[in-house]
DNA sequence: CATCATAGTTCAATGATTGAACCTACTGCC
DNA sequence: GGCAGTAGGTTCAATCATTGAACTATGATG
């Protein structure tokens, strides 16, 4: 995968990066929600090579982000379906699209749009907060230690930082 | 960075992740957004090694995510900003550390906290809709084919089936 | 004059990724 | 019965990315 590991860092993001973080697991999850739940459907729609797709659907299913189930006895075949905690990670995907969009659109136009089908209108994702409903922006947010906040590495100079902040 | 350039495909998500794709390009962006943003501090929290966060910090430079300054001549130094772009990135990180909270917290709790300023709640980012600002579950989305979708490599499956799947 | 600070660069060793070929059931057709 | 086709992988050598450690350049400070 890589030679550092995120695991053990103390860091929620970095452990989401653990599973998802490298260049073809957001791209496999997002062929999965949109019906390309097949090992060769996936391998030929992505161009992976296919040694390296086994390895990454191994790692999303053992990160439980995707479950493997067999669609068929006799020969035995499996596909791939979305966990609770991969549908969570759709709007995610989703707001990256939109960044992608707006900032790095090919020439071409937008090659894919989404409907949000309760409201009928072509998608735009934000990030909101859940408590108030308002978007979030970076200059909105502030940072605080939490509980398990430690010095090592992913948040070596952070934890000391947040700290003397939150102090003053 | 990768054998195979996900810039030439045909989808927003991988031009979003041909910039911030890899492992490291997202804890690069947090911590400069937390105010990390020398490099050697960046080096030394992350615990990456410093020919790697070069290529990391010009490639994002280059992506339009982060802008390079002086903040002093001789010697000259220089510090790293986010741009427009990359403050837009924020939000989507948070969202993914949120995520990680929930599906792969660390036995030790929450390292970090994140206050919404203009509520004055600890954040919990959703990712809702701009039209109606419900938020945005998987289920609640259908793709559809855009103008720029063709049948390269990354959409060559994907291209056939939205479009089957729209006549139907 | 020596030491420290900052923002890198260089290089060999190691690990990840690619592409192509192979494998193991089965099914369907003649 | 034999042969091609399908699906979901595995195996292997060659190539590329990443690591870690040492080095450079420019100046400030004692």
């Amino acid at each position: 995968m890589k030679k550092v590991s995120f695991g053990e860092m103390r860091c929620s993001l970095a452990r989401s990066l653990e599973i998802i973080g490298d260049w073809w697991s957001p791209l496999i999850i997002r062929d999965i929600y949109l019906g390309l739940v097949r090992f060769d459907d996936i391998a030929l729609n992505l161009g992976i090579s296919r040694n390296l797709l086994t390895l990454r659907l191994r790692h999303l299913v053992d990160g439980g982000a995707l479950r493997r189930t067999a669609y068929q006895e006799r020969p035995v075949r499996f596909d791939y379906q979305l966990t609770e905690a991969g549908e969570e990670l759709v709007p995610i995907i989703l707001a990256l699209t939109a960044w992608g969009d707006r900032w790095a659109q090919p020439a071409e136009g937008q090659p894919i749009r989404f409907l949000h089908k309760t409201c009928g209108c072509t998608l735009t994702p934000k990030i909101a907060c859940s408590a108030c409903g308002d978007e979030v922006k970076a200059s909105d947010v502030r940072a605080l230690p939490g509980l398990g906040g430690a010095a090592r590495p992913g948040t070596m100079v952070l934890a000391k930082r947040l700290a003397q902040a939150t102090r003053a």
